[in-house]
DNA sequence: TTAAAATAATTGCAAGTGCAAGGAAATAAA
DNA sequence: TTTATTTCCTTGCACTTGCAATTATTTTAA
């Protein structure tokens, strides 16, 4: 029975098996280290706000497609800033539709602080990578999304 | 002012970045492509009922072990696919602690009818790689695994 | 000028996930 | 035996996310 079985395929030869348990993991350790750092904000928080302030006052969406998140997601996580006095929206007088995003002092400051923590969790992950090693898994990540558009 | 500034890092430099990304367009493309084959299944239900067929009968922490997910996701999954009727759970009779799962014939003539489809779509993220590649990748994600441990 | 289409942002909803807590049964220790 | 610990599974809750629909505004076309 079965002559013609397809090859089987194993879930540990699959990338994307191995990606979810990275994902997840990484953002467990980023929350981790925020927490104990008293950060006060999500790990999509502070990438939000990171990105807010290397383009300070541009719209929404400009801020969603630069983090790669969709614009009800966006929406909520700057609202979620906001509350926090982190950063402020202001409409764009030339277009009544846009909001201009921009950083608070309070936001400024957290960044400054915060920015070390980050960059020491973001190493984790590539422990014991070389140079070329790094550059070798992006090119390949980034073929990978080639083939996902 | 900021005279020690720590090197700035552009999320286009972090794997995990990419990762999020090619894990949620893989999900949707697998999504998508399950629904077109009037699947009835979800990617999650999917993986589970194929990771019980290839052990029947066993425990649902098993299960959950091979397919990563913790328990109470574990179980949720299963009672879908049991509700579907393509699975069944049946009490251990030595350790009524445990529920032996079993895939039901329902679920194997789906199971047969989806590997096909669910070969495809797992092709296309890796379309163009050679098999070095994907070891080279494969074994990449293993560090990163570990180094997240 | 008026109508149609496109864009920015928001809201609501269904579904999924992680986490903590709890119940039932088995195992280990007292 | 009795008690304590561990294991397996389930439930509830808070939170996030993707998706569709909606409003307000601007741009384009008629």
């Amino acid at each position: 029975m079965q002559g013609n079985k397809v090859q089987e395929q194993r879930l540990e030869q699959l990338p994307v098996f191995y990606m979810e348990q990275i994902v997840r993991r990484y953002r467990q350790l980023a929350t981790q280290s925020l927490k104990s750092h008293h950060a006060g904000v999500s790990v999509d928080q502070w990438v939000v706000l990171k990105q807010i302030s290397e383009n300070n006052g541009s719209s929404q969406v400009e801020i969603g497609s630069s983090t790669v998140k969709d614009a009800p997601t966006t929406t909520r996580i700057i609202d979620q800033l906001v509350s926090k006095n982190l950063a402020s929206k202001q409409l764009d007088p030339e277009d009544r539709r846009r909001y201009m995003v921009f950083v608070t002092e309070k936001g400024r400051q957290l960044i400054d602080r915060l920015l070390p923590v980050v960059q020491e969790y973001r190493q984790i992950p590539v422990l014991g990578f070389s140079a070329t090693e790094q550059k070798q898994l992006i090119s390949l990540l980034q073929r990978m999304l080639k083939n996902l558009e």
